[in-house]
RNA sequence: GCCGACAUAGCUCAGUUGGUAGAGCUACUGAUUUGUAAUCAGUGGGUCGGGAGUUCGAGUCUCUCUGUCGGCACCA
């Protein structure tokens, strides 16, 4: 006999060997039927697989996330098994599941077609209903070759042969289908239900390299009921809604030129406030941190990036050419060699140090034509550069202050949940051993200083040095880079930058390169996003429209504009012939955040009729507490504290 | 860059098997002076993304270029 200890606390004792599913059924017969997976000392497995010690476990059914995972994971396997049922000739390769659903990787000669989405949806009920067995079988590595070799599997083939040696292999078998897999899965076809769409398909690398040929990549989604797939299609409806490319249009932003300037913001007036207002912020934030601010040109010699080592690394993404007497220019894509010139102008001394050096540098990069998307990825965008000399004892301290000055900022643009990732090491880099070690640490000792929970991105650092990233997420759940705080251990050396130390002699210093918002154009597009385009007061180009009932009143709406402006708010007077509906409609739709409505009785009483986006309250005040009220609402959120 | 889809008026979109482009909103003109999400009437507006081909005839079919969208790869 073994004690089994169950979610509650309470102890059971079983027979030793006794499966999952067995387990369930002394439970409950409703959880047995339910029961996707079983975890058993915080390990999944299958629901036939026997316990035989004493153990913490817990049935893992659709409504656990991990049980939705393995839901999902069936589930591609149903369509790997649909898709070969429909035409033997493809050939699978991989398909786990992911955020809210799973894909498969199929290499097909033909693309798929939507049509082929609803013939693939059918033959996956199909296999649903026949409630297949999935089981588990552990093979050996011949075996498992064999195996797909002869069901022309070559992709599989490839897989096991790259297996380390003394791994495992286990296959999962539903029906006639058979798939390479760690597993778990649930115990049959029927239990992964119909709460299942396919959503797109998508070309995709073979081992996400682009050496390699493409694959034709499903994505699609699954839920534990029709219920979940419903929202979840819903959020999505609503997530395009609020599109930053789509608002801004609506609202009159900026817009893009395809033909003339691929990738290339053109900011409209009302946009240009919004993106000037970002780095007004920005510029008090790092005169309130011991920040200086410097201008370096865009257009510079090329060989400054040779010397550097990105012109190697980058050259074919940057803009450059030769002028008439044979020099050749770039226009430069990042800022740090005009930073460094900078720095290198005079003698510096320790007590020069730290010294942090910003710049708001418009950089041209040329992206693949793929990677464009709206702001987000463009070919030329502003960074909120800055960079940090400072001597090896000093850089984790400044880690630190530039993170607390990360989170502070991002707080007052309401994003709290922040991923970080701590990239390390890449395979190709530059720099002893001893000084990644060093880098790495610093960042890392910052955040466990800070307390803020971080992932680590294996390998993923720039070549140069590690770096921090802070994501955010745009509106469908897309992951964006934001800030980033990046040691370097190569500039310093490259362009040979020194200071005189305590000692009277010459050192090298430590640089850090951070940007806070990133770029200007992302940040302001993330924004966009997050708010649904009603930007709060402080950040809103527009900030009131005065609008008068009829002309009567054009004077005193005009009179009521004059005395919002001298405080320093945004105001348009709507002094159109048209109704007074027209006008709200408008101007809500164009997320303008306060309308005031002025007529007979507010001009009477000096008063203002205000309503705020987003209400269809109004409330009347007089204007000089409005005046008060909204002026200090507008005020750019605390800089000390 | 790669795979796929797409490109029609300023915007959103329609356009049957190839037969010579249409709606709503916007804009403009006029009337209307209106109290919290669209007042009425009239008038404009398009080399159907560029180029080439098939055809008596191409918005529609083919090729090609450019760009957009969704992914992948990339992201100093």
């Amino acid at each position: 006999m073994i004690k089994i200890e169950l979610p509650d606390g309470s102890i059971k004792e079983v027979e030793a060997g006794i499966s999952g599913f067995e387990l369930a059924n002394l439970i409950s017969p409703n959880l047995a039927k339910a029961a996707l997976a079983i975890e058993t000392n915080g390990t999944l497995t299958d629901t036939t697989t026997p316990i035989t010690c004493d153990a913490k476990v817990k049935i893992i059914t659709a409504k656990d996330k991990s049980g939705l995972d393995i839901l999902r994971h069936s589930c591609s396997h149903i369509m790997s098994e649909a898709v070969k049922e429909l035409w033997p000739d493809v050939q699978v390769t991989i398909g786990p599941s992911i955020e809210d659903g799973f894909y498969y990787d199929f290499a097909r000669k033909e693309p798929f077609t939507t049509d082929d989405f609803a013939k693939i949806e059918e033959k996956m009920k199909e296999i649903v209903n026949r409630d297949e067995k999935i089981e588990r079988i552990v093979v050996s590595r011949a075996e498992a070759i064999a195996l797909f070799d002869s069901r022309g599997e070559k992709y599989k083939v490839e897989i096991i042969e790259d297996l380390p040696l003394d791994a495992e292999i286990s296959l999962y078998r539903q029906g006639d289908y058979v798939d390479l897999c760690r597993g778990p899965h649930v115990p049959s076809t029927s239990k992964v239900g119909t709460a299942f769409k396919l959503m797109k398909v998508a070309g995709a690398y073979w081992r996400g390299d682009s050496n390699n040929e493409m694959l034709q990549r499903i994505y699609a989604t699954a839920w534990a009921d029709k219920k979940d797939l419903q929202a979840y299609l819903t959020k999505i409806e609503e997530a395009a809604k609020r599109d930053h490319r789509k608002l801004g249009r609506e609202m009159d932003l900026f817009h893009f030129e395809p033909e003339y300037a691929p990738g290339a913001v053109f900011w409209h007036d009302k946009g240009y406030k919004v993106y000037r207002r970002l780095i007004e912020y920005m510029r008090n934030r790092q005169n309130h941190n011991g920040y200086e601010e410097i201008s370096t040109p865009r257009i510079m010699d090329r060989c400054l990036w040779e010397t550097s080592g990105h012109w190697e690394k980058y050259g074919a993404h940057n803009y450059s050419g030769q002028t008439e007497d044979g020099k050749m220019f770039c226009i430069k894509p990042m800022n740090c060699p005009g930073g460094l010139l900078v720095y290198k102008q005079g003698q510096k001394s320790y007590r020069d140090l730290p010294l942090r050096m910003a710049e708001f540098g418009k950089v041209n990069r040329y992206e693949a034509s793929g990677a464009l998307m709206g702001l987000m990825r463009v070919r030329e965008f502003t960074q909120d550069d800055a960079h940090i000399f400072c001597t090896p004892e000093q850089m984790e301290e400044e880690c630190i202050s530039t993170m607390k000055l990360i989170f502070d900022i991002y707080k007052d643009f309401g994003f709290d949940n922040i991923k970080i990732y701590l990239s390390t090491r890449p395979e190709k880099r530059i720099g002893s051993d001893e000084i990644w070690d060093i880098s790495e640490k610093s960042l890392a000792n910052a955040l466990d200083r800070h307390g803020y929970a971080y992932e680590i991105n294996e390998g993923e650092g720039a070549f140069y040095g590690p770096k921090l990233e802070f994501i955010l997420k745009d509106a469908i759940g897309r992951e964006w880079q934001c800030g980033t705080i990046q040691v370097d251990m190569n500039l310093p050396s490259r362009f040979d930058i020194s200071y005189i130390g305590e000692d009277g002699n010459k050192h090298q210093p430590v640089m850090l390169h951070r940007a806070l918002f990133g770029s200007i154009e992302r940040f302001l597009g993330i924004l966009i996003e997050h708010h649904a385009g009603r930007l709060p007061l402080w950040l809103s180009p527009e900030q009131i429209v005065v609008a008068p009932v009829t002309s009567n009143f054009d004077a005193y709406a005009n009179e009521v504009a004059n005395t919002l402006r001298k405080h320093g708010l945004t105001v348009k007077v709507d002094t159109r012939n048209e109704k007074i509906n027209y006008k709200i409609r408008e101007h809500s739709l164009a997320k303008t955040p306060v309308i005031m409505v002025v007529g007979a009785k507010e001009e009477e009483n000096k008063t203002v009729t205000i309503r705020r986006l987003g209400s269809e309250n109004q409330t009347v005040k007089s204007l000089d507490e409005a005046v008060k009220e909204l002026s200090t609402e507008a005020q750019m959120p605390h800089l000390y504290e």
